[in-house]
RNA sequence: GCGGGCGUGGUGGAAUUGGUAGACACACAGGACUUAAAAUCCUGAGGAGGUAUCUCCGUGCGGGUUCGAUUCCCGCCGCCCGCACCA
């Protein structure tokens, strides 16, 4: 190339090639293809307005996976979208008089654009919002179609109530006692919500978490413990003597081999014979209300100490005979796992040996560890919760903790007390129905009727979608839907008498349960088309935020489920591949008085080796802090847009992928992102000058020289690497591996230059543009002008992903270590596969093994093939 | 409290099933080019000692298994994350 500009400049170059993909269509993705399909999805951004680095980490590894497989013979779908309601808009409305809609879709604009000038492979023909009327309309006729087959619910509970968003938060939203957005402390309120129950499928949810193999173990194990399944046994215990409210009370417990050592019993202050007994005991009613008044946080919990009120009841003790418990009233039962009812064993419990102490009730060891004495075995301060053999236990003792457990199982289950087995085997869940009504404006309305005659009607399928109303206020806090009469007010369907529309809207997180599936046939009339939805399903590769390890991902797969049951699709998992990516980091700096101060006002350093910090214009001394994730609040933002501008987006792409691991936090530096602009450059520089050692005159057919033998060698082994390297998502090794080939290409270029033979100039050429094809998938834009300028007129993205040819990876000769000892004394050469006593020769015949071995036979030598030699003397 | 993860040069990080620790990059130092700087290119480098060949020590700490341990086991120390009155 005559007249190639000395640089590379991204500013001309990457909206050319963005041009020519739009103009191209070259991204859309049809679902008739027969090639076999690929779907990689990266979470949807919510649009507040500008993305942010982490975004850009995010939607550049999807990028690489989506380019490389496409390059790799898929049909690739590769959508984005918008997860476009939620409270943000909502409070831009109350600050700002935009209302919602203006707010969102002119954020969704800006982001739009700025996605785009990423260069990410993304069908945007597929892009929708979730605040689209099509989009939520078709929401709505799901969340019929679940009203229809029983996975809708309504009931009145106790409920997480965010006073500062004026909304109710389901429980995985509910952070240390905090709304998860709001950060305001969640207070317990009573109301009557819609529920989706998540809890029938809580055993599939979980079962199934051991086949999602493509899952990191991390996620899959905070989902097994989020669902929370446990084994245990209800108990009835029998109420002694007369005058009680009931006969007897059931309890819920897992360690059924302990009943030998219960020594009370404890009612939840919710339990209704708790409220029954408060009827005649005023002192009662008192400390249960005291303890409603207690809260629920996490706050309250870690402080508040057990504290129980003993009732005038007493049970029988199950399996001794003339032994009663008495029975309490404690704070920290909770209602709404198992029975609302305990036993305690206090020897064997930390929380039951807290109250027995304060109490000053029994402590009973039934558990004896493995060495201890049964005759001065005693429990102090500390619970024994370990492994043991069951004694004091009568018919138990002797047994381990789980033969004790079925033992007591099976003897209680076939004794019948009040006409019922004393015992029954349960499983219980830590998972709730998720509550979804929404108390806001900006959502999905909840399409059902309020009919005082008829009850819950459900809005007629023709009259659908229940559109947001446009004029509504946001000067007054709580729910403009509730204030709006045209809204609210409405005929009942059924009878046509006056009727009240459900206010609530749906909780954003039912948005984001199926969007992935919406992108399959995003302009459908339907929901789905479920033979689309079935071909593309599940999604290959996942890859967002591990801040969605519970929430999202457990909804997903719960409407997964539940689509499939309304016959919607028929793909139970929603995502086959699961990747959580790191954060984005950057170092923080504060000034003398402590303030934070943002990169871009400051300047750097080098004093004896030592970074050093200064306010730009005033020069004043900058402190350099801790490396965290970037937030507004600590200033250590650095904006997408602005590394955009200066460097391009490859080179912001390469930095994403470069040194840190995908999975860890990646820390923003300024030289790193240089290193990866000289990078930039160096690569066009490199196929500049390949290009003219390309064009020149081979003067030999052959060469006899081993380095371009050695060259394709290279090739072919780092193909190998960079294959399996991204196919496993190691960016930053696939890294580093194309800056191996890019040294070995450089130092071969002067080699051809010199003497250039057809076979060296065929080497070069096949290693250059490999180098070209390897970096397409993480520098799309210069990766198509060097393609061009290698003089080819289709493009790199186009180009089947090139292989590596096994006759280039077998080595005739190897190196192998030498260790004396287990210590590597020396290095031998052998032929690939050399026999063992061979190279068991050539290792003892190294002068430094001789050396050592000082004239002594060794007493063992272990020949491990290919790799090492190890001689021990 | 329960559960999980991590700990390797000045820095980010590599290292197949236990088999040559430190690939690759950043930063640094020296050199070349330049009036000079930037850019670029070349060279060096885990630590200690030695002119060099070389020797010793080295993957948080202490043990163990093994011919051989960053990798496996046991016990500590430090950091990070998740859950948290779930019976």
């Amino acid at each position: 190339m005559a007249n190639a500009p000395e640089r590379y400049n991204p500013r001309e170059q990457e909206p050319f090639w963005q041009k020519v993909w739009a103009e191209k269509k070259t991204f859309e993705t049809s679902n008739d293809d027969s090639r076999p399909p690929y779907y990689v999805l990266e979470m949807f951004p919510y649009p507040s307005g500008r993305i942010h680095m982490g975004h850009v980490r995010n939607y550049t590894m999807g990028d690489v996976v989506a380019r490389f497989q496409r390059a790799k013979g898929r049909n690739v779908l590769h959508p984005m979208g918008w997860d476009a309601f939620g409270m943000p808009a909502e409070n831009a409305a109350m600050a700002n008089k935009v209302h919602p809609r203006e707010w969102t879709y002119e954020n969704i604009a800006a982001m739009r654009k700025q996605l785009q000038s990423m260069g990410f492979s993304l069908d945007w023909s597929r892009e929708f919002a979730t605040c689209d009327e099509e989009y939520y309309h078709q929401q709505q006729n799901l969340f019929l179609d679940m009203l229809d087959a029983g996975l809708v619910t309504r009931k009145t509970s106790k409920v997480n109530w965010d006073p500062v968003d004026h909304t109710v938060l389901a429980n995985e939203q509910v952070i240390d006692g905090r709304g998860w957005r709001s950060g305001a402390l969640v207070e317990q309120r009573e109301l009557t919500q819609w529920f989706f129950k998540i809890s029938d499928f809580a055993e599939d949810l979980l079962d199934a978490i051991d086949r999602l193999d493509n899952w990191p173990d991390k996620v899959r194990l905070m989902q097994r413990n989020w669902i929370g399944r446990s084994d245990g046994l209800r108990i009835l215990f029998e109420i002694a003597g007369e005058g009680a409210p009931e006969k007897t009370i059931e309890i819920f417990t897992t360690r059924p081999d302990t009943l030998f050592g219960a020594s009370f019993v404890a009612l939840s202050p919710d339990h209704p014979l708790a409220a029954e007994l408060a009827r005649g005991d005023a002192e009662l009613a008192e400390f249960i209300a005291e303890c409603h008044r207690m809260g629920t946080s996490a706050e309250a919990i870690e402080t508040a100490e057990k504290r129980g009120y003993r009732t005038a009841l007493k049970v029988r003790h199950p399996l001794i005979e003339g032994a009663t418990l008495p029975v309490y009233v404690a704070n920290f039962v909770l209602m709404d796992y198992g029975t609302g009812a305990i036993f305690g064993c206090p020897a064997h419990d930390q929380r039951d040996l807290d109250f027995a102490r304060k109490y000053d009730l029994p402590v009973i060891p039934v558990v004896l560890p493995a060495d201890a004495d049964p005759k001065v075995f005693a429990i102090d301060a500390e619970a024994y919760t370990g492994a043991g053999m069951a004694f004091n236990s009568g018919f138990l003792d002797g047994m381990e903790i789980d033969a004790a457990k079925e033992a007591m199982a099976a003897y209680l289950e076939q004794r019948i007390v009040d006409g019922h087995p004393q015992a029954s085997r349960q499983v219980n869940y830590r998972l709730r129905d998720w509550g979804i009504s929404r108390q806001r404006y900006w959502g999905c309305p909840i399409p059902v009727i309020h009919c005082d005659t008829c009850g819950i009607v459900p809005v007629p399928r023709d009259q659908l979608p229940v559109r947001l109303p446009e004029d509504v206020e946001f000067d007054t806090p709580g729910n403009p839907l509730d204030r709006h009469q045209g809204f609210k007010h409405v005929p009942c369907p059924t009878c046509g008498s006056a009727a009240r529309r459900e206010t609530d809207t749906m909780d954003t997180f039912v948005d984001s349960s199926w969007y992935f599936v919406r992108f399959t046939a995003p302009r459908a009339e339907t929901p789905t088309i479920p033979e689309v939805a079935d071909r593309w399903l599940p999604v290959d590769q996942y890859i967002g935020g591990v801040e969605h390890a519970i929430l999202h991902l457990l909804y997903s797969r719960f409407f997964a489920r539940a689509m499939s049951r309304t016959g919607h699709m028929h793909v139970d998992e929603p995502f086959k591949g699961l990747f959580t990516q790191g954060m984005v980091t950057h170092e923080t700096y504060r000034d003398a008085s402590g303030d934070w101060v943002a990169p871009t006002d400051i300047e750097f350093d080098t004093i004896d080796g030592h970074r050093v910090a200064r306010a730009l214009g005033s020069g004043d001394p900058i402190e350099i802090g801790s490396v965290e994730k970037m937030s507004k609040s600590k200033r250590n933002v650095v904006d997408p847009d602005d590394m955009i501008a200066t460097y391009g987006a490859d080179t912001a792409r390469w930095f994403m992928l470069s040194d840190s691991p995908p999975e860890r936090d990646v820390q923003w530096t300024e030289s790193g992102i240089e290193g990866a602009w000289r990078f930039v450059q160096r690569i066009y520089k490199l196929v500049g000058e390949a290009t003219s050692v390309l064009a020149s005159d081979p003067v030999m057919l052959e060469t006899d020289d081993s380095r371009t033998v050695d060259m394709l060698r290279a090739a072919h082994r780092i193909t190998a690497h960079i294959d399996a390297d991204l196919a496993g998502l190691r960016f930053n090794r696939a890294v580093a591996q194309i800056y191996e080939l890019a040294n070995a290409i450089q130092k071969f270029i002067p080699v051809v230059a010199a003497a250039p033979s057809l076979d060296s100039i065929n080497a070069l050429r096949s290693a250059i543009e490999r180098l070209i094809q390897f970096i397409a998938p993480m520098m799309p834009h210069l990766a198509e002008t060097c393609w061009k300028q290698l003089g080819h007129t289709t493009m790199a993205c186009d180009t089947p992903w090139p292989e590596a040819d096994p006759a280039y990876l077998a080595e005739d000769v190897v190196v192998l270590a030498v260790q004396v000892n287990g210590k590597r004394r020396g290095e031998i050469e052998m032929p690939k596969d050399a026999p063992s006593d061979q190279v068991e020769t050539a290792a003892l015949s190294l002068e430094a093994v001789a050396r050592i071995l000082d004239g002594k036979a060794p007493r063992k030598v272990i020949v491990v093939p290919n790799r090492i030699v190890n001689v021990v003397g």
